[in-house]
RNA sequence: CGAGUCGGCCGGACGGUCGCGGCACCCUCCAGGUGUCGAGGAAAGUCCGGGCUCCACAGGGCAGGGUGGUCGGUAACACCGACCCGGGGUGACCCGCGGGAAAGUGCCACAGAGAAGAGACCGCUGCCGUUCCGCCCUCGGGCGGGACAGCAGCAAGGGUGAAACGGUGCGGUAAGAGCGCACCAGCGCCCGGGGUGACCCGGGCGGCUCGGCAAACCCCACCCGGAGCAAGGUCAAGAGGGACCGGUCCGCCGGUCCUGCGCAGGCGCUCGAGGGCUGCCCGCCCGAUGCCUGCGGGUAGACCGCACGAGGCCACCGGCAACGGUGGUCCCAGAUGGAUGGCCGUCGCCCGGACCCCGGUCCGGCGCACAGAACCCGGCUUACAGGCCGGCUCGUCCC
């Protein structure tokens, strides 16, 4: 999809693990999974693009938009973390600048602990 | 210059910054570095045709499906070219599911009397009768005209319809009719000429005349085996079982190697289960550590196929053309949770508004199409903001 091989989730097994077992956060335009895993691995993350978003054109270019974004975060994420980032029907026709609004606020949300302070 | 017609092409450009995939090279491999390449005219719909792979060979008949003017082109086609025929247009040119309706069956709504060897509603004509009017008269009647009823004849005219069983004229008749004749149209047959052919041109004869639908069944000619790159192949892994080694609290636990799941039921081993050759029949082939059914369990990874091809471009030659031949030259995506991009800026185009000496300036715009390769080609079809180029035709004006 996306990002350097070593920071992409590449098998089915591992989109079913995070997204049933994984932390969940819902914005407008798009829902964040994100497992925390071992330590020594680098975190790597995965896209859900479904049909209700668009034609090809539009499911590939709001792909690599998020994407690109998905790509500057990762560095931050804790290591080992698994993310799964889905898109909603609406994020089709949203900019660039609105999906990092959502990405971020969801990303925050799915890595807070279980239990804050 | 205006109107039209046909065809070809493009389908944002440049820069900055941060990234992704393939290949080659450097590096011991990974990582990293350098270089290089990286979406479309439709990549789309998946509608045809082929290559390729597997099904033993890719067989016969029936069934089924497809195609349908002719001649070419092609690997092939339902595609392309030229031509023929029919229709439209002054013309360039366009349109056409373009074999057979005189082999058979069937259908032809509504309207209409009648819809295929049909029909008589209005109408036309004759005969007979009733009745009315006019005239003549030797008062018995006669002649002429109208209306109505019956019988018979007719199909020209009206009317219905998408379509009504040839058209015009003359003869003919009570009225008419291809009933007869002339010409025309149509159909069939024959002869001559032209063309590879569809077909065209000319002449003669015939009976007079025959409707449409084949994307209704059907008939004729020709073509068609099935599945598909999740094809197909190599390797790894795996549940269970076995052997060995080590540990042990003697329950077992861990490791290595070999094999490649277990249980139940059924059918079979040349007198053959089952399977394959699309369906059926024939004919044929494979076939025993096998096949089928049920239950439980395991594996869902890597590589090959996979990108040099019916390939692109240029020149010359052959051909009206589609296309073919020869030579030169180029290497041009290859992902697999799926690369080919994200963000920003400048310019261009479009839309709206304002200013303004008709051409520019300024402001605003989530305005700039349709759309994203997945084994590969040849087509078809469909979608598409905006723009460029050329051929030809008609009209007008000037030389």
């Amino acid at each position: 999809m996306v990002l350097p091989k070593a920071s992409r989730l590449r098998t089915a097994t591992d989109f079913s693990e995070v997204v049933r077992r994984g932390r969940r956060a819902s914005r407008s335009l798009l829902t964040v999974h994100a497992l925390p895993g071992a330590a020594g691995v680098p975190a790597r993350a995965g896209l859900v693009v479904s049909k209700a978003v668009g034609n090809s054109v539009v499911r590939h270019r709001t792909s690599r938009r998020l994407r690109h974004l998905l790509l500057d975060r990762l560095a931050a994420l804790p290591a080992g973390t698994r993310v799964v980032v889905r898109a909603s029907a609406q994020s089709g026709s949203a900019s660039s600048s609105a999906l990092a609004g959502d990405l971020d606020a969801a990303l925050g949300a799915a890595l807070r602990p279980r239990t804050p302070r």
